[in-house]
DNA sequence: GCCAACGTTGGC
DNA sequence: GCCAACGTTGGC
């Protein structure tokens, strides 16, 4: 199991948008690095859902449902995409500035690759985030609020 | 709204 | 295959 994190603005599509299609696919990545992190989910890998420019916060998890397929729409063929399943919002959203200031958390790629829109997480960062934002467990079930 | 950081493109 | 120019992202 993997930890990923990926970033959205909430302009064009927040964490209330991802509850309410419940899966969606995670498409518009035309990045290599973070294709590369795409290429490499699972079924079951969980990932933060991050707000960047408004809020800019860890606001929920997702859960990948659908494993790495092609984007018909990009005629270049390299990229694609994954299916992502929201999981739960976090009862406390988990700040940049919490994340920064947070000595355990200062190598996150987060902090030191803001751009990257799809990066792993650790699961040390994980469990720490996790704890921070108030979920209980790991793995917290699918309970959506 | 500005601008720094950084990924990508394209000319050579 | 290098690297300058350009475009985009995202924090502030």
């Amino acid at each position: 199991m993997n930890y990923w994190l990926v970033k959205s603005e909430p302009v064009k599509w927040s964490w209330d948008d991802q509850v309410k299609s419940k899966t969606t696919f995670w498409d518009g990545v035309r990045n290599y690095m973070a294709a590369n992190n795409m290429k490499a989910m699972r079924n079951g890998d969980l990932a933060f859902f991050y707000h960047s420019n408004e809020g800019k916060e860890i606001v929920g998890v997702v859960e990948i449902t659908k494993e790495f397929y092609l984007d018909p729409k990009d005629e270049t063929g390299k990229f694609g995409m994954v299916d992502v399943t929201a999981v739960e919002k976090l009862p406390t959203p988990v700040t940049l500035a919490q994340i920064k200031a947070d000595p355990a958390l200062a190598d996150m790629v987060l902090v030191k690759n803001s751009r990257l829109s799809v990066q792993p997480v650790t699961p040390a960062e994980w469990k720490r985030i996790s704890g921070l934002g108030g979920l209980v467990a790991a793995r917290p079930g699918s309970t959506i609020s």
